[in-house]
DNA sequence: ATTATCTATAGATCTATAGATAATGC
DNA sequence: ATTATCTATAGATCTATAGATAATGC
């Protein structure tokens, strides 16, 4: 019989019922997240892992083929998070003309909350065999198009002034990058910032950035 | 006899010429900096380190006391390299109004040459033992100390608006992750921006940034 | 004699699997 | 009978060191 890939993920596994594939895997990465941001990807044993899951290194390997499979789990499992709290955070703007600011709030927030998360995906995405790689680094690129989107609109709806494509886009990746700085440099930040603090002082600076592109 | 420590660094050594000591560990950082940027911190072994160093495993150990210490003396190095790079730069700047404009662009082409250092920074930092972390964080602060004076300069000559200091350091922070993002996201980047249109752009943003702060 | 280097390996992992056992459903 | 799980371990590392050897300087 052949292997059966479960239907959520292109990892194969030996188990059949694919709910329970599905129930295990959520156990491993939940598990090997808390493990892997604590200690990082190569310092945690795969033992560990299952034994945080909650059932034995036997039981692990029937449900991923190897460690790397389960760093991809975690790392797929963090931009679905990710993608959600900013999909969220979109939805809670009021709209009108201080979308921006709003949406700047929202996904600040989101890079707060998910610091540890945001962190170990550049750590440890270098570990991942090259076809993975080059997913991780596409969910990136989707969550900032969530960006590139509301920046169009507002350009669109004249409440920003109109720019290119590609300077839109770079706008989009700085913002998505000032908010991962809360997270890399938070050893810096934090000594003088609240993030409310640090939310508006960026605020202010984007909105330059952008008001100048005349 | 007690070990004795090299001249620059704190990691002890069995061996007693310091030329020597300094010579070799120029060689290790060297051949480990190359190994670490190709494979990582922990798939390089102590061995292929030793080897592509000239020397035997058994040699290696006399210059260092374990595998961290190389990470260390990579890492050390590579801000010295950076912060070196930054340093010229700052002298090629001919001063005026433009400083500014040149200081950033100057930088940032040290981030582009050095793409691959700053990048293994963000990556294995982590893999450091605490005290040793705290430096390499304290160094990094170091090169952005450099922009804050070149900005407090600007200000203080009345070519920038005035602005607080915790506002002028954190717009140094950004100009520094902006460097960075070129480094991380060249994956993206590099398809739409060579690295002077980059450095144009980025510009631009920077100085509206700024400018809109009155 | 002292210093530097090398070879050989102890000792300690760690990943992944084979084969045995338990649980489930016909 | 089939599916899921566990135990025990093969096999493959890898770091760090002990002890032997070579080179240098008195």
């Amino acid at each position: 019989m052949h292997e059966q890939p479960s239907r959520t993920h292109d990892i194969p596994t030996q188990v059949k019922n694919p709910d329970l594939v599905d129930r295990r895997r959520r156990q491993i990465v939940e598990a090997a997240a808390k493990l892997f941001i604590a200690q990082g990807f190569h310092k945690t044993t795969t033992r560990q892992i299952a034994r945080a899951a909650g059932f034995s290194i036997g039981s692990l390997y029937e449900y991923v083929t190897s460690k790397e499979d389960v760093l991809y789990l975690v790392c797929e499992f963090i931009h679905t998070e990710v993608a959600r709290g900013v999909a969220g955070a979109m939805q809670r703007t009021t709209g009108g003309k201080e979308v921006l600011v709003e949406v700047i709030r929202e996904y600040f927030l989101v890079c707060h909350r998910m610091s540890d998360f945001i962190l170990l995906i550049y750590q440890e995405t270098r570990s991942l065999p090259g076809v993975w790689r080059k997913r991780v680094l596409e969910n990136e690129l989707r969550i900032t198009g969530v960006l590139v989107e509301v920046l169009a609109g507002l350009v669109a709806s004249g409440d920003l002034p109109s720019m290119n494509n590609e300077k839109l886009e770079l706008v989009a990746h700085n913002i998505s990058v000032l908010g991962h700085m809360w997270t890399f440099r938070r050893w810096y930040l934090a000594r003088h910032y609240s993030i409310d603090d640090y939310i508006r002082v960026q605020t202010d600076f984007i909105i330059g950035m952008i008001a100048r592109q005349v």
